[in-house]
DNA sequence: ATAGGGTTAG
């Protein structure tokens, strides 16, 4: 046999970099075992971080690291890196910590401190008590002087709300840098400490992208849309450039107001600037403009991307199902199963959603039972939601009930809601007062549902039962609702409506047409 | 050669 020609590192690392797909890789790994060049680690490490971090494929990064006899800590930590880099996390985590587990039972490698943040990320996925585990371990072992370590930790501990330990850990650092400051700044505002973390962000010595975006999102998962917008526009006053991370978070605070104008002007930004149309961007476009109501573009945003992830197949499904288009929403899912993209829990709180608003009873619970039996994907409350109220609908009152009495979590308002809803059409006086009792003891401000019971007993009542919402009214509910709000935005100017107002000029056309639109929609 | 903060869907 000849012998292979020399292949230098030079030329492994130009080969390496045009690799495109696992085929390529493999003929490169099998060149680098001839020319001898994989018995180097630093060659299996390229590799093993090639597959993994580019290619997304864990398998074959799995089969590097274990073809080499004594892995060294860098192929420890890109392997570590390898499944922090998958999704879902936790379905790895516990891989990441066996490893973790190996070198320390072996004795070597030992880890360093590029380890610990590896191995925290992994624990954090699991649950805070491996989060306090390593951190005792990273105490012994002397890693708990590291200030990245110790940013680790007060990130593992700020995702389960443990915002004393996290602050202690930001106190205790040798030397604070904006990334421990937006870390601790996300922590609070997760936790719903949001005036905490604005305070925190004003008070940050330096400012990154990051921060910002941590600051935009931290608004947004705290429902202060507006305040959302309004820190984003403060991040270009003061000179900063949105990248893809803005943009996603920002488009889905005007989605969630309804304001397509300043998404137009994200829109906008993203086309004029460097952002570039990934699939971040687009996702929170087909989203912003779907929920503005604009199917049309959302639809042509959709159709025009080719680098659909399952986000933007969700996005798209979520909003047909938003806008009562369920029959499109059902056709996106069955395409998106013919292109074999695998459904997740976000896809069928549209899909349901869409079978809920069209009717569908043996579509939804057909689609029910594909995601529980087939898919093995656990239900969470919104998917009950929509399951008892197509149960109801169809007056299947005893399984809607054997579904809530199965349930895992505790039923919600929206469960026991939807229940009374069907109770009223089927004219099921004893369990909607049932359910009215569990909404009470649930949100017991919320007058609505004795007025709901008191309408259903008034249609066919007797004195018994006029006593009995005496009763419950005595309960001293009434009068202490929060009026329920909705606004629109028509030519620039937007429009606010509370719930039985007619404070609206237009208020007795407006309310003609609901009138109209819900005499068409019994027909 | 490797590590820490910010994504969007309900």
């Amino acid at each position: 046999m000849l012998p292979a020609p020399p292949f230098s590192h030079g030329d492994f690392v130009a080969v390496l970099s045009r690799c495109a797909t696992l085929a390529h890789l493999k003929q490169l790994h099998g060149r680098s075992v001839v020319t001898a060049r994989a018995a180097s680690q630093s060659t299996t490490f390229q590799l093993l971080r090639f597959a993994s971090l580019r290619l997304s494929c864990l398998p074959y990064a799995r089969r590097l690291f274990d073809s080499t006899p004594h892995p060294n800590v860098f192929l420890y930590s890109a392997m570590l890196s390898a499944y922090a880099a998958a999704s879902p996390a936790q379905a790895y985590g516990h891989d990441a910590l066996a490893l973790f587990l190996r070198m320390l039972r072996r004795g070597r490698p030992a880890p360093n401190q590029f380890v610990y943040p590896l191995v925290l990320r992994a624990a954090c996925a699991i649950g805070v008590q491996l989060v306090r585990s390593i951190h005792s371990h990273a105490c012994k072992s002397g890693f708990h002087a590291y200030d990245v370590i110790r940013t680790s930790l007060l990130d593992g501990y700020s995702r389960y709300g443990m915002m004393l330990d996290a602050r202690k850990l930001f106190d205790g650092l040798t030397e604070r840098n904006v990334i421990s400051w937006t870390a601790l700044v996300s922590g609070y505002a997760r936790a719903g400490k949001i005036g905490d973390a604005i305070v925190l962000f004003d008070r940050m010595p330096e400012r990154d992208v990051a921060a910002w975006n941590a600051m935009i999102t931290g608004c947004t998962q705290n429902g202060l849309f507006v305040e959302a917008v309004g820190i984003c526009s403060r991040m270009v006053d003061e000179g900063f450039q949105l990248n893809g991370t803005t943009v996603s978070c920002v488009l889905s605070a005007c989605g969630h107001l309804g304001m397509l104008k300043i998404g137009k002007v994200v829109h906008g930004y993203a086309w004029r600037s460097c952002v570039g149309f990934g699939s971040s961007v687009v996702n929170g476009l087909i989203d912003m403009y779907g929920k503005c109501g604009n199917l049309k573009e959302a639809r042509w945003m959709f159709d025009e991307f080719s680098d659909r992830s399952l986000t933007t197949w969700n996005s798209l499904i979520n909003c047909l199902a938003l806008h009562g288009h369920s029959k499109s929403a059902i056709a996106v899912f069955d395409e998106m199963r013919d292109e074999g993209i695998e459904p997740d829990v976000v896809t069928f709180v549209g899909l349901l959603n869409a079978c809920t608003h069209g009717g569908f009873v043996d579509e939804g619970l057909t689609y029910f039972k594909l995601m529980c039996d087939e898919l093995r994907i656990e239900p969470e409350i919104e998917h009950y939601g929509c399951i008892v109220d197509l149960l109801g609908r169809a007056g299947r009152f005893e399984d809607a009930m054997n579904v809530i009495n199965d349930m895992k979590v505790q039923p919600d308002e929206v469960i026991w809601g939807s229940l009374l809803n069907a109770c009223r059409t089927h004219r099921q006086l004893e369990l909607a007062e049932f359910s009215v009792r569990k909404l009470l003891q649930l949100n017991p401000n919320n007058a609505n549902y004795v007025v709901m019971l008191a309408n259903l007993y008034s249609e066919g009542g007797s004195w018994e039962e006029v006593t009995k919402i005496r009763k419950l009214m005595k309960e001293d509910i009434m009068g202490k609702k929060l009026p329920g709000c909705s606004w629109i935005e028509v030519d620039r100017k937007t429009h606010r409506f509370y719930s039985g107002d007619d404070a609206h000029p237009e208020s007795e056309d407006i309310y003609d047409t609901l009138d109209e639109l819900a005499a068409s929609m019994e027909m």
